[in-house]
DNA sequence: ATTTGTACTTACCTTATGGTTACTGGTATT
DNA sequence: AATACCAGTAACCATAAGGTAAGTACAAAT
C-alpha cells in the first residue's frame, strides 16, 4: 500500500477540467461558443467531423456541468441553440492559454 | 462524407497540450516539479498513488515532449532528477488557471 | 401519404489510458 | 554470497472515450 501522506492530490482536484480540457471535441466546442449563440446544426458543421452520436453526448454533458446552456425555440422547423455560461466563459481564456502555447512551442498554422 | 469548410480545428490544434493536460496523472508532475527538480522516488511520492508503469511512462513522454528533463548522477545509490523545461514551465500557470477554476466553480479544499 | 429538415438516440466496435503484479540491473552494505 | 536500495521494464487486463451505421421524433411542405 503506497502512502498517500505527500499527496495533496490523490482526489484528483483536476477531473472536472480535465473531463473537458482533455476531451477531444469540447474545447473546440467551447472555443466556438465564445462569441455568441450558435444552433445545433451550425455548432456541428463548425465544430467539423464528430461523429453525432459524440457531438450530442458532449452537448449534453457541457449542459450538465453547467458549461452552456441549451435554449429551445418553437420555430419551425424546431431549433436549439446553445451558448456560453459564466463557468463556462471563465473557460475560453484558459483554452485559448493552452493553443497559444502550442503555437509557441510547435510551429502550426494559427486560426485567421 | 462530412465537410470539413467550416472548420478551422479539424486537424486537433490542442491535440499536444490535451495529451498532458488531458491526462491523469501529467499536470500533477508538472505542478509537483514547478519550485525544484524532484529525484524518481522522491517525485513518485509526492505524485501518489500512480503504478510504476505509468508513472515511469509519464516520465519518459514528458521528457520526449520536451517539457521536463532526466539528469542521472553516478552517486551510490544512483540517482535520476528531474526537471521542467521552459516550455514546462509555461504550462505551470496553465494549470494553476484550471485549478483556480475548479476551486471557484466547484467547492473544493484548495492545498495548503 | 410521402418527403424534407432539425435534433437527436441506439447498438456495436476499436483504441487509448491507466492499473496490477512481477521482474530486471547496477551498486553498495552485511 | 545474500540482501537492500534505486530506477526502472514486461506481460497482461479493465475501463472509458470516441467512431460507424442506422434509426427515432416532430412539424411543414408537397
Amino acid at each position: 500500500m503506497k502512502q498517500k501522506t505527500f499527496s495533496k492530490y490523490s482526489d484528483c482536484p483536476n477531473k472536472r477540467s480535465k473531463s473537458i480540457i482533455g476531451s477531444r471535441w469540447k474545447p473546440i466546442i467551447i472555443y466556438a461558443l465564445r462569441k455568441r449563440k450558435i444552433r445545433f446544426g451550425q455548432l456541428h458543421a463548425i465544430v467539423g467531423d464528430i461523429s453525432a452520436k459524440v457531438f450530442a453526448k458532449c452537448l449534453k454533458e457541457l449542459e450538465a456541468d453547467e458549461i452552456i446552456v441549451r435554449e429551445t425555440f418553437t420555430d419551425t422547423p424546431g431549433r436549439v441553440e446553445y451558448s456560453l455560461t459564466p463557468k463556462g466563459v471563465a473557460l475560453v481564456p484558459i483554452i485559448v492559454s493552452l493553443l497559444q502555447w502550442e503555437w509557441k512551442h510547435y510551429e502550426m498554422n494559427q486560426p485567421s
